[in-house]
DNA sequence: TCCAAATGTCTATTAATCTAGACAACCGAA
DNA sequence: TTCGGTTGTCTAGATTAATAGACATTTGGA
């Protein structure tokens, strides 16, 4: 159960049991709670673990079935057809912990590597380096309430921020590591969005099935300066994410 | 009719008339609609209005009457009782009673319990503990004037903070027993807000009705090398706090 | 093929919510 | 004192919400 143990639902309190039973299943939903199985408990289940009768716990299923949430199958149960995906604001000033913000309570950077290598050419190109110039390549992993949310391959300049893989480490952000090596602040030059099916590694840290689709979004940050301080290439699992692009002056 | 717009309820949202009616006359009251007099307007007026009974309009009124907020006089009216809602920042540097600061005389934290036991999975996970790791959970509420404003179950990482609980039992603060173990100052990592009906023993220790709504804010403070050091789900009284979160770079 | 498990549908009953109307009780002012 | 306006109380009925039980239907697997 939550943090606060098992909760009964009220009576009395002028709120309907199958609305609050509608509305707690459906933050359980978009908790991760039952995607082991992608399939909502029996009705009995329910109805005997909220205390009530199993026809009001098919009322609040109806009220998630007709917001499309959850689709019941006869002699099989109920589905779970979709999780209200995460909103990531793309914007000048995009940070993964604060464009995810409050839509999650624990939102973690997790480094898998780091290493010193020369640029490929794209990256050379968009950070503005010659051609064989070091780089850093990072490996991340972000997840939101215990649910991994992208897979990121960041590069950057090796001169400037040589350093950046064992800062991350520490402070489990790019915008920390950025300041603690002299960029108090930084903003999104370019960003460039494509789909497509998930593959490698990513199917595996992201916890997808085959086939699944993957948002690829390409980003450049540049100092207040406007040099090139990083290119990365972040990969969102399309059923958990939708990116909202924001416009500025 | 308030600031925004005529609004009607809605029938069968699960959510019963004289529920909504109570919850949009406690926000109009708040809002300050009815300074004026002081005066509700008479039930008969409210009810023609909201388009229902004047039966229904009582019931709301007799919650708003139970939750002390209006007072009935017969062959008068309603008067307004009680209308003041705090203003609560969240930052960076979110600290409780420096927040409400000048806004209440007698701030108060009074400590229900504290113990020592195995942290929850999201907990051990918001604090970057091993899944199994011990912590300090301790349950408190905050008054401000002797009004209960604030309930909140925070949690520890036990190795650093064993002694908080009989810390704050002495200090009455978070912030002065972090600084007697070791942390002089501290950081709000993340702040989740959502905004929940009131269930439970919530109901009791802020002294609310059934079905009164709730402010839930989930929040990971850090020392200022980045460790986690706290988290806290803080249920606020929403019709007596507003919560203002402040950006910063 | 048969069974267990799950959802779908139906009837019946009780409780809560909302509407409707009438009238009593109370207060302030004309 | 009378009267208009207000809240308080009562009865009655309609609608919605919730409980209870029975049985049908569908599916997957033994």
């Amino acid at each position: 159960m939550g943090i606060s143990g098992a909760k009964m639902v009220e009576r009395q309190s002028g709120v309907a049991l199958w609305r609050q039973i509608a509305d707690r299943m459906r933050l359980a939903i978009n908790n991760g709670d039952y995607d082991e199985t992608g399939m909502m408990p029996p009705e009995t289940v329910l109805a005997a673990r909220f205390g009530v009768n199993r026809h009001t716990v098919r009322s609040a299923m109806a009220a998630l079935a007709e917001e499309g949430i959850v689709r019941p199958i006869q002699g099989i149960g109920t589905r779970i057809e979709r999780r209200d995906r995460l909103r990531f604001p793309i914007s000048r000033r995009t940070r993964f912990a604060q464009g995810l913000g409050n839509q999650a309570r624990d939102i973690e950077g997790r480094m898998l590597e780091a290493a010193t290598e020369v640029a490929p050419g794209i990256v050379a190109e968009a950070l503005g380096m010659p051609t064989g110039t070091l780089c850093v390549r990072m490996e991340t992993v972000n997840s939101a309430d215990k649910r991994p949310i992208s897979r990121a391959t960041h590069y950057f300049p090796a001169e400037r921020f040589a350093e950046i893989g064992a800062i991350f480490e520490r402070t489990r952000s790019v915008t920390a590591a950025f300041r603690e090596l002299g960029v108090p602040d930084y903003v999104r030059r370019s960003t460039e969005i494509s789909a497509i099916h998930a593959e490698g590694d990513d199917i595996r840290h992201l916890k997808l099935s085959p086939g699944a689709i993957i948002l690829v979004a390409t980003a450049i940050n540049t100092d207040l300066e406007g040099r090139p301080i990083q290119f990365s290439r972040t990969r969102f699992a399309a059923d958990r994410v939708k990116l909202t692009v924001e416009m500025d002056a």
